[in-house]
DNA sequence: CGCGTCCTTGACACACGTCAAAGAGAGTGG
DNA sequence: CCACTCTCTTTGACGTGTGTCAAGGACGCG
């Protein structure tokens, strides 16, 4: 059945993704097997609302998705780009208020986490490379936030979009969705330039220059990084160093 | 002796602190008697380093710090301030790498969180509001993150200004280090610019309306927010609802 | 008094935003 | 298979918010 091959794909992916974190042993892959019934959550439609409660832990399985805040006159910022893998309304037992709102970019897939995390929290000795993974998954995502506000405050358009390609680059070839430099960037450049702060003609602008660089190439929604270096020297992303997180 | 009465005075701030976020027990109380050696810190001086493993859970009990990231040509980007009561390196039993530096902007006071923490995360069942009280501040930090990058990605200078001042006030109005609508700011127009993005001369002049406007008044580090609903009207903040994150 | 740090000003440059309109493609329906 | 529409990208012209440079105050401090 085609659903039942897409939830074995998932799991694959979601052990992959946090075993990259740090180490898991069966009884944690075993977590995954115990994941709520998919949800498909069509484009544009909204995963989290701002000042709502949080419904229930859910992991996002494939296609693309944002949180973001919205101002009064409807300036529009993506906080963080959610990537499949990404935890969404991971808080412990607690179910507070979200502080942004989500919404999927593309045709998204969410697994429900609760009977996974009511045997993790219920049992934390049980699993404690678990419990390890998911503290380097919430400090990684503090560590993007952080490079986000350096790149929004400090950096030029130029800078910010290559910053934002090879942070996206890295996530996406943590769990597998990277060929080499080449990976599918379903976002349009609006939402680039709600992401990078920037307007959405200067995005383009700024697009056609690291083409005409020969730095990267961009079409029908792929992405190929053809200068690692030069754009690295451009962003200054410095991936985080998963080994030595402790 | 002086020393002894600077201690109480940061005890009972700390509790002041945590206790606005979830009701805390005597139990709780006595937790912050257990608080190692003061540590006094020059102005300048760095509490943390990028990248370096974090020493131990601190509070900051009193005076201003900053955590920042600077960039490979010298450009800084101040990611947080850093108030009396806020706690630094906090991340359960882990010692991981710091993602940023931090720095005290003035004279500041460090206390040693390791023996209350100790006992907190050996048995976090004997301790139950601290442990809530300290997710929501986790919870808090990342609400301040999340209104930064808005702020940088969104916000004009003078939003941005007027929603950071609104933040600070907010911020030390918990703790009581705000007189109505008087605080002290002891932060110089550079250290500003690094916090909002901008450069030091936008800096000064986004302030210079401010005054004209009879917005604010700024005057030998003192700060005092003379029309909260229009300062309020052009930053949009909002401060977090505590009594409704459960 | 002289020095350092910080604030303030003015003139000027430019990165980026805004506005408006014209392509380019992908679907849709006839 | 051709309009037709929609969304998204691309371009040009132009305006402006913010940065940069450089110099001069103001103030505290030794």
């Amino acid at each position: 059945m085609i659903q039942e091959d897409a939830l074995e794909r998932a799991r694959a992916l979601l052990i992959r993704r946090y075993s990259a974190l740090t180490p898991l042993e069966n009884a944690d892959h075993a977590l995954f097997t115990r994941l709520g019934p998919p949800e498909p959550v069509a484009r544009g439609r909204e995963i989290a609302i701002e000042g709502m409660p949080i419904r229930s832990p859910r992991f996002l399985v494939s296609g693309w998705a944002c949180r973001f805040r919205l101002l009064g006159d409807g300036r529009r910022k993506i906080v963080s780009f959610l990537l499949p893998g990404d935890a969404i309304g991971i808080c412990g037992r607690a179910r507070p208020l979200a502080l942004c709102s989500a919404a999927a970019l593309t045709e998204c897939l969410l697994l429900n986490g609760s009977p996974a995390f009511d045997d993790i929290w219920d049992d934390a000795q049980a699993h404690p490379n678990m419990v390890e993974a998911l503290r380097l998954a919430g400090a990684l995502d503090e560590k993007l936030l952080l490079d986000h506000i350096v790149r929004l405050g400090r950096q030029t358009a130029l800078e910010r979009m290559s910053h934002l390609l090879l942070e996206l680059h890295w996530r996406l070839s943590q769990v597998g969705l990277a060929n080499d430099w080449a990976f599918r960037l379903p976002l349009t450049q609006e939402l680039l330039a709600d992401g990078t702060g920037l307007s959405v003609v200067h995005v383009n602008r700024t697009l056609q220059q690291l083409r005409k660089a020969k730095l990267i190439d961009w079409r029908q929604q792929t992405c190929i990084i053809l200068d690692p270096e030069g754009l690295r020297g451009l962003g200054e992303f410095a991936p985080p160093r998963l080994s030595e997180w402790v």
